[in-house]
DNA sequence: TGACCTTATGTTAATCATAACATAAGGTCT
DNA sequence: AGACCTTATGTTATGATTAACATAAGGTCA
């Protein structure tokens, strides 16, 4: 037996600005500097990737990529903070949720 | 802008042993003491909640629910103790995180 | 020019989770 | 006997999410 957690950041009005799913997108396009690349890399469909980029945008208030026909895709400034915030929050939430697993479930085992 | 974590119980085989629903399924059980009512209670079909306590009584290894035909459905000794130390766990992970949340995010705002 | 990248978006198809319906066995109460 | 509880299970719709397909604009490179 195991614990599994999991966290969002909310906005204001319930829609999801950011999770584990989005944050692999933003850790690919940032590697890769491609949308399409990251939907490969992925293995999601462009449109998928695209709408929850969108998604994360609107909820957001702000443009987290730069998208450019040319160039490719590369992420904001603000973009770039969001994604190793929540990569540190997330990071540490587990951590803590596994302290206090251990705690309440000790040895593992049974009830 | 704010946190939504989520925590489950999952088994070694990945299978879920407890998260928010299923704790509501027995605290209700406890409370009404019929699979029938917590149906009701929770706006849901009888056979969703069945499955799901037989789903947790899978993966968990050991029965939950005592169910009778004639005297209705109550929790086990096991069950009651799952039940509890999930909702124990449940709360602390949720301060916990909430705590690393106003960290990271001081003054509710931007990111 | 044509094949191949990129972002961007709509439309349609498929899939998966859930809800709803049906039925059965067993029992109580009027 | 009939109406109403309970648990228990299978089957069938319905709904929602996601995958797939199509198309467009813009640019590079051979």
């Amino acid at each position: 037996m195991k614990l599994r957690s999991s966290q969002f950041l909310i906005a204001d009005d319930g829609g999801i600005i950011m999770g584990s799913g989005r944050l692999a997108i933003l850790e690919s396009i940032d590697r890769t500097g491609s949308i399409n690349q990251t939907a490969k890399e992925l293995k999601m469909s462009y449109k998928s990737v695209w709408s929850k980029i969108k998604s994360t945008e609107k909820n957001f208030g702000k443009p987290v990529v730069l998208a450019d026909k040319i160039t490719g895709t590369k992420l904001t400034d603000e973009g770039r903070a969001l994604m190793e915030c929540y990569r540190e929050l997330k990071d540490r939430c587990i951590r803590a949720d596994d302290d206090v697993f251990k705690d309440i479930f000790p040895g593992r085992g049974e009830a």
